[in-house]
Formats: structure tokens, sequence, C-alpha cells
DNA sequence: TATACTGTATTAAGTAGCTAATACAGTAAT
DNA sequence: ATTACTGTATTAGCTACTTAATACAGTATA
């Protein structure tokens, strides 16, 4: 598991953690189970207090993406895929509701906010994948 | 002009302000050069400290929606309407800019993010266009 | 000039959020 | 029990942001 911190982004620490932590597990790049780093281990290699790490932590388990053993350590959750499938769908949703309303509120027609969104997210396709080529 | 602020989403009061008030001038719902309530008129409306409008009001400048005559008052700016296609277009695809990188990060596939964007698009443009029979 | 409106610069108080220090608590193996 | 790991509750300091109080400044009109 590698993490990067930017401690200039004005984005705090905590949910840097809590967003790179949730896209490998959504990605399916920590499988079920897993064990991850502990509290001390992470926060050491991230230069940062323990107790931000365990508030991460803290809110991961609560979207049910892990699961804290105290005295054991953080383990990824067991997540069915459907149930993973339904909560990417619906994270995703939640951002094209507002560009729906958006661009209905703006008078942009729908065909209009499509080619955008094809555009875009063939521009970040792209980069994902020359990205892997590693 | 009718705003409406609610004192317990969160969201500062002035943002709310701003967001209203950008809503109704790219929606052609403001015309240009139409003269907006003053800051003691608003503030009193919403039961808010003048110097909150203000800020508003200043940041709006910034955005060149609307124009500040000290002594006088404020108006809505003259905005060419192709600067204001370009605007609108520019809102709209920071919305979709992270509806794709959470699409493309997810692994949902392209077609399957355009179906649900158009799928809400509908839902809402309907809502509006049922909205207008006032 | 006087008045009655406009908007505003400065300052301060209040609030919420983030991070960190400390001491504590659970687990497993010896 | 001891050791050496796990995670955590409490507390406190810091910072950034928001809001408000006050006094000030520009404009138009009589």
């Amino acid at each position: 598991m590698l993490l990067e911190i930017d401690h200039h982004s004005g984005v705090p620490i905590y949910r840097q953690v809590i967003e790179q932590i949730r896209q490998q597990i959504m990605a399916g790049q920590l499988s079920e189970g897993e064990q991850l780093m502990s509290v001390r281990e992470l926060a050491a290699q991230l230069h940062v207090n323990p107790m931000t790490i365990s508030k991460a932590y803290a809110l991961l388990e609560v979207e049910g993406l892990v699961e804290r053993r105290r005295g054991v350590g953080l383990f990824a959750a067991r997540v069915r895929k459907d149930k993973k499938v339904h909560t990417k769908a619906k994270l995703l949703e939640e951002i094209l509701r507002k560009a729906a309303v958006t661009a209905v509120q703006f008078g942009i027609p729908e065909e209009k906010a499509r080619e955008m969104l094809a555009k875009l997210y063939r521009k970040y396709d792209s980069r994902t994948r020359s990205h892997s080529n590693e």
C-alpha cells in the first residue's frame, strides 16, 4: 500500500488518506480481508500524528470499507461484489446529479452535456491507461 | 429578486447569496443593467449583517457578474452573451470533471456514465418544464 | 450644505475543523 | 506477568473562516 500526502493542497490529511484507501479498495487493489498498515506505521511513513490516521480509519469503518480490531489491526472489509458495484454507482450518481441540475438550469442541452462528459472521460481514461504501463 | 437562506445548512451565508444571484444571472432571470437590492435592504430581508452581503457582492463583482457603484447601488453587469455561454460551460465542466475522474477510477464504463447523466438530465428537465406552468 | 441614501475598510469575536500530545485499552505470544 | 505490538479516548492548541459592530466614504438631490 502506497499513499502520498500533499501537505500544501489545503485538503485535510485524514481526507487524503480516506480518499486514497477508498480508491484502492474500490479499484480492487486491496483484497478482501487484507491487512493494512498499522496506525503508527502509516503515521510514521507520512510524518503525521497517529491520531490523524486513526480518525481516517474510523471514518472508513463507518463507510463499511474496513474493519478495525483493537490490538490486532485494520483489515479491508469483505464487501460483496454486487454491493461494491452498487456503492460505486451511487457515489457517481451523486456527482452526476449536480451536473444534471446545473445543465438544466443553464439551459445547456442534453447532447452538449453528454459530449462534455464523454470528452472528459476519455481524457482521464487515457491518462490512467498510460500510467499503468509500469 | 427573491433569496432564501438556510441558516442550518452549514453553507456560509455569503456563499448561498453568491450562488443564488449567480444562478439568477446565468439563467437570465436578472437582466443586464438591472439594479439589485441594496446591501442594507437585502441584509434586513435575510436578517443578516450588511457586511456579509457586501462580501458576497464583492466576490460577485470579481466574477464579473455585477458592478458596484458606491453611493449608487449594485447592478447586474452587462455580460456579453458569448461570454455567458462560455462561463456556464466552464461551471458545468468543473462538475463533469469530478464525475469523469470518479467514473474512470471506479472502472465504470463511459457508456454507463453517459446513460446515468442522460437519465438524470431528463428527470430534472421535466421537473423544470412542469414547474414553469405558473 | 444638509440629508438620506448608496457601499466599505477595519477590527474583533465567535465557531468549526484539523492536528497533535498524552495516557489509556485490547490482543497475542512468551 | 511481561513484552510488544495493535487501536483509541480525551484534551488542548492552532488555524482558517465566517460573521458582525463600528465608523467611515461616495453620490444624488434639495
